[in-house]
DNA sequence: CATATCACG
DNA sequence: ACGTACGTGATATGC
């Protein structure tokens, strides 16, 4: 039996488009409905085996429905831009995938399926029709079913004749006197007013068909049959405008819809384009297709290329690539953070010279290789250098140079995506789809398991980067990165590389003695707050708890409704509402502190603590989608601070034998960025003042004297303020001053009032970030924003936030990283023994002699403060301490 | 493995 | 007409 698929492109297109979250490839693409479609075209065709298949699509322009009744389909809201650009991409993927298209001028796609489903039902072919809506029902017929897509994309309901009748009770033919009824608000059909689906389906049963119904229009009863009579003809037409015309002028033959393997090639240059790497992969583990993948994707070149690489010992590699050539490396080297490091292998690779050498390294020799790579000046070019750096640093005290990081140019150039896997790079820039059996040494989590990575496969990921660079290299060109990567990303690599590899001290002694008294305070609370509910539960749990304060003790909840798993939120901010009328809530709070602070910062913390007593944390360069660092393993960006009792976990910190501790942090600096890039005069003033900022803020907006300014006004003011730069909402401000959302907004729109150039700034920001799609900082970091074009308007309004604050956040960031460099710099070229050791976001710890104190504070300064020169003084304030609690 | 909570800037 | 301030990481619970 011949199986023929009709499938409705457009609707279908349409559907897949809003089932998905938005798919963006590296050049801006916008893929995700291509992407369902297809997914779903794979699963029809390998559930029913088609034998023949063709896709229908709409064309641009009227269709003969508009010259009579031009109204048609008016007042469609406009398919988003993001949407249309991928309909020529979908006819893309269906030419490579050698499935027919069909459009027709001025006849839609479902006429171009009725027409070819009347044609499969005389030649004798199944056909399965597969649309997104339901106008395609009346084409239903003995040898004809149709799937319609449900919401998702994998749920489907399948329609033939009694699935009609039981779901409509009615014929696929009466479906089209029901639409002539009812009419279709979707196309701007009228159809009768009054008349819906359920009386429809009712004077259908009963008179059969529309033209018997109007016939018998005079039985009709009440206001129904008055409507009916004043508007026969608009019933008519509406049926006609239904009808889908069987025999539009199609001109086919069976074999031009025969099913056939797709054109592999052209194939994978498409999904190439499209970034679907999983689809590629698809190919190449087989699943029906069989085809010789190494002759078209182009791993036969890279393999080629990687196979005419001559090998040479180390020693030659040195001297046949010449001083301060670039030279893409890898290591099997584990940049152990508790004990010191272990490099096994070590292999170069210069694409310049077409030369490699894969050395073995034994712990005799490790410093004498570092040094000797040290002295030839590399340029290094990788892919998660850091890694690498950390162990050579550790062996060598060198200097090395990091070049060129393809997981660093990818972060610039999209900021957004979590990871950044070679293959997938690979896969971008190169056209190479990864072999399956490659995928694992090229994930971006090698740093854990490259000690067991063979050398062949470390050479590989180095010759593999070379291979990325070229076109990634122009796209950040294009995009203007070109500064920030050579001039900040790149050299902070190895910044961070020796503040990993410094650590700080941390005695587990001082630790456990703290964790012994919250251990004792955690008891004490656990006890009471048993005593008080008046049996024991888990007060870890979320759900326990609610239970116990607001069904058991029957505290009201001072919310309106619960959160999205139905339970009572237990969260601090509700609590603090009731903890001064009942004890218990009280005690939880106060239990919740003290657990926390056992649990993360001396359980969590001393399991972290290695050689020597120091824990070295690890710097995530390409994590934070505003440019920020992350830090991990330990964090120590979040060691407690506002609390007392928490804060005594810093005293855990203590400076070397003979060191101190000299910390600079930044006052104010992401509203005095706000100042600079607004260029709002009297903010600009204010800090050229040297004023208190939310005093100053709280005088002008509240219209009073600054010195009769309370400890309230200001507290309010320096929400605003913070509001400001996280693209406030009165709800927002309304929240966490504990006040009503009009209030909130009745401060916002004061502040506004009295910042008119923040306001044009930030509304600059919005517009141009909408048009864009994305947001720059001031040194031209780019963070892409792709919520700007959801449909979900709470995820458009989180767009508008992100244009505001990322910049703000953002360019504090790559201020802070331009510091880091050059105090790293400034430290070592002064000889001096003092290192970087952390970075808390806007401040930095360096950790070094006392002898060396002052000049480090000078340093720090210097650099800290001429990091940018924005029309705004950048102002630090510096402390000194022997351990980090003593550092205020 | 997702959710809730809480630590930091 | 919709839910709500920006950016992170670690821990515990519970499906």
């Amino acid at each position: 039996m011949k199986k023929l698929v009709l499938i409705d492109g457009n609707s279908l297109l349409f559907r897949a488009y809003f089932a998905m979250r938005p798919m963006v490839t590296s050049k801006g693409m916008h893929t995700q409905g291509v992407f369902a479609f297809v997914n779903m075209l794979n699963k029809i065709i390998a559930d029913y085996e088609p034998s023949h298949i063709a896709v229908a699509f709409d064309m641009k322009g009227g269709t003969f429905r508009h010259d009579v009744y031009k109204e048609y389909k008016a007042g469609r809201l406009k398919t988003p831009p993001e949407l249309l650009s991928q309909i020529p991409m979908m006819h893309e993927v269906l030419e490579a995938l050698n499935i027919a298209v069909i459009e027709i001028p001025q006849y839609e796609a479902d006429d171009i399926i009725g027409t070819i489903a009347a044609r499969a039902e005389a030649d004798g072919l199944d056909t399965l029709i597969i649309s997104g809506d339901k106008d395609e029902l009346q084409l239903v017929g003995p040898h004809v079913n149709v799937l319609i897509n449900k919401r998702g994309m994998s749920e489907f309901d399948l329609y033939d004749v009694d699935a009609m009748k039981e779901r409509y009770g009615l014929t696929p033919k009466q479906f089209i006197d029901l639409k002539g009824l009812m009419g279709d608000s979707s196309d701007n059909i009228p159809g009768v007013p009054g008349i819906g689906e359920k009386k429809g389906i009712a004077l259908l049963e009963q008179y059969g068909s529309l033209e018997n119904l109007i016939d018998h229009a005079d039985e009709v009863k009440g206001k129904m049959g008055e409507n009916l009579r004043d508007n026969i003809e608009v019933a008519r037409m509406s049926k006609w405008l239904a009808t889908i015309n069987t025999e539009s002028p199609v001109e086919f033959g069976w074999e031009d819809l025969e099913y056939k393997a797709p054109d592999m090639e052209k194939l994978i240059a498409v999904y190439t384009e499209l970034e679907f790497s999983s689809f590629i992969r698809k190919l190449q583990t087989g699943n029906g297709i069989q085809t010789d993948l190494n002759a078209v994707s182009g791993r036969a070149d890279l393999s080629e290329g990687l196979e005419s690489i001559e090998r040479v010992s180390f020693e030659k590699f040195l001297s046949d690539v010449k001083e301060g050539s670039e030279v893409y490396i890898e290591a099997a080297a584990d940049a152990n953070h508790l004990a010191e490091p272990e490099i096994r292998y070590i292999c170069l690779y210069s694409d310049e010279k077409a030369v490699a050498c894969i050395k073995e390294l034994t712990p005799m020799d490790e410093a004498i290789t570092a040094d000797a790579l040290a002295n030839k000046d590399f340029k290094l070019c990788g892919c998660g250098l850091k890694r690498i750096l950390y162990s050579l640093i550790s062996k060598s005290d060198s200097d090395f140079m990091p070049y060129y990081d393809a997981q660093i140019a990818e972060y610039l150039i999209d900021a957004n995506r979590q990871k950044y896997p070679l293959d997938k790079l690979l896969l971008r820039y190169a056209g190479y789809a990864a072999d399956p059996s490659e995928v694992s040494f090229l994930s971006d989590d090698v740093s854990y398991k490259s000690l067991e990575l063979d050398p062949e496969s470390l050479l590989k990921r180095a010759y593999y980067v070379a291979k990325v660079r070229p076109e990634q290299q122009k796209l950040l060109e294009e995009n203007g990165l070109r500064k920030l990567f050579d001039g900040c990303e790149m050299p902070l690599v190895l910044t961070l590389a020796r503040m990993e590899y410094a650590g700080i001290t941390c005695d587990p002694a001082i630790l456990k003695e703290t964790g012994a008294e919250l251990r004792e305070s955690i008891g004490k609370f656990e006890q009471s707050i048993y005593a008080e509910a008046g049996r024991e539960f888990n007060i870890n749990s979320p759900k326990q708890l609610g239970a116990v304060l607001f069904d058991d003790l029957g505290i009201p909840y001072p919310k309106s409704g619960k959160n999205k798993s139905g339970s009572y939120s237990t969260a601090a901010d509700i609590l603090d509402k009731l903890k001064d009328d009942n004890r218990i809530v009280a005690e939880v709070l106060a239990y919740r502190k003290v657990a926390k602070l056992n649990s993360t910062y001396v359980e969590g913390l001393l399991p972290l603590i290695g050689e020597g007593s120091r824990v070295r944390p690890h710097f995530m360069q390409t994590v934070a989608a505003t440019g920020r660092l992350s830090c991990t393993e330990p964090n120590l960006q979040n060691i407690p601070i506002r609390d007392e009792y928490g804060r005594l976990i810093r005293k855990a910190f203590i400076a070397g034998d003979g060191d101190i501790f000299t910390g600079s942090d930044y006052s104010q600096i992401e509203l005095r960025i706000l100042a600079a890039l607004s260029g709002d005069e009297s903010l600009i003033a204010d800090f050229k003042d040297g004023k208190d900022i939310h005093r100053a803020t709280a005088s002008r907006v509240f219209e009073i004297p600054e010195d009769e300014v309370t400890a309230l006004d200001r507290t309010r003011a320096k929400a605003v303020n913070f509001g400001v730069v996280y693209g406030m909402s009165g709800f927002g401000l309304g929240e966490s001053l504990n006040i009503s959302r009009s209030e909130g907004q009745k401060y916002i729109n004061e502040y506004f009032a009295k910042h008119t150039a923040v306001k044009e700034y930030l509304d600059e920001q919005v517009k141009s970030g909408e048009e864009n799609r994305e947001v720059r900082t001031h040194f031209g970091r780019i963070r892409k924003i792709p919520e700007f074009a959801s449909r979900k308007f709470m995820e458009r309004e989180l767009a508008k936030r992100l244009a505001m604050n990322t910049p703000i956040q953002g360019t504090a960031a790559d201020i802070i990283k331009i510091a880091m460099n050059s105090v790293s710099r400034e430290l070592r070229k002064k000889g001096l023994r003092s290192r970087l050791i952390l970075q808390i976001h806007d401040e930095l710890i360096v950790e070094g002699p006392e002898n060396e104190a002052a000049e480090v504070r000078e340093i720090l300064e210097n650099c800290m403060m001429n990091a940018a020169d924005l029309a705004v003084d950048l102002v630090c304030d510096i402390h000194t301490g022997s351990t980090w609690y003593d550092l205020k």
